[in-house]
DNA sequence: ATGTCACCTGGTAGGTGA
């Protein structure tokens, strides 16, 4: 089975991409972020006819996200039991034997400000839940857009991102407690073309120049680890007239 | 070049967030 990952900066807007890159790319299961609608205006019936049941949870103007998947879920989550959220950020449920929990990590701006100090808060109260989470669901995948470049070779440039959001330690720090509970970077158990993003600033031409960041991934629990047999990053998308700045990964259990 | 995009309020532009 295949599951996705994908923030699409406005499913109002990209609507029309998504259902286009579903056909292409029928995955069993998808989560999405920055869907920046209110449940009312969430496109339940256009996906139901691309074969998707849907969950979301989303909000005006800001963030949201949703999971689709091809087989019925069931025990759905919406942000993070515990740890008080005005922002919708989460969306979890099981599927075909999975614990699935989609993410949208606070970008966090900059160091220094109230955004960042919510951003590890944030990155803390998370990892309390999967914690337990994990106890329960063996098999579980985490993924969405995290807003962190975990390593260096993440990064088009290192020495200009050093320190800046993203990129700092302490939110490095947080990416790796994430692995500490039992999780791993798909991304990372197969090689991979070097400079692979996920994510190009709509500024200065970065897209054209490759200047971008992975920052959106996939981690697997280890009871799934022997599954997985590809993790990869679609960056076609992000040629596309109006394009998401981030594009969908993929990664594919036996 | 902090050079773009999305969405809000309230209006034919300015502010916020990414």
């Amino acid at each position: 089975m295949k599951l996705a990952t994908w923030n699409v900066n406005s499913l109002g807007v990209r609507l029309q991409h998504l259902t286009n890159w579903l056909q292409a790319h029928p995955v069993d299961v998808l989560v999405l972020q920055e869907t920046k609608l209110t449940d009312d205006k969430f496109p339940a019936a256009e996906l139901q006819a691309a074969g998707y049941h849907a969950a979301f949870f989303g909000q005006k103007t800001y963030n949201g996200v949703a999971l689709l998947t091809r087989s019925a879920h069931d025990t759905v989550v919406r942000n993070i039991p515990g740890f008080a959220d005005e922002q919708a950020r989460v969306i979890g449920a099981s599927v075909d034997g999975l614990r699935i929990v989609g993410v949208y990590v606070p970008n966090g701006q900059a160091p220094g400000t109230d955004k960042y100090e919510y951003k590890l808060q944030w990155l803390r109260g998370l990892r309390d839940w999967l914690r337990e989470e994990l106890a329960v669901h063996r098999e579980l995948v985490l993924m969405g857009d995290f807003n962190i470049a975990p390593e260096d070779r993440d990064v088009h440039d290192p020495a200009v991102w050093a320190g800046q959001i993203m990129c700092t330690e302490a939110e490095r720090d947080q990416f790796r407690h994430l692995l500490e509970l039992g999780l791993v970077d798909a991304f990372r158990l197969f090689d991979q073309p070097p400079k692979s993003w996920t994510w190009w600033d709509y500024r200065m031409l970065a897209f054209r120049k490759n200047q971008g960041l992975r920052i959106d991934h996939i981690l697997v629990s280890e009871a799934l680890r022997g599954r997985v047999r590809a993790c990869s990053i679609d960056r076609e998308p992000r040629k596309l007239e109006r394009p998401s700045d981030h594009v969908p990964v993929t990664v594919e259990l036996a």
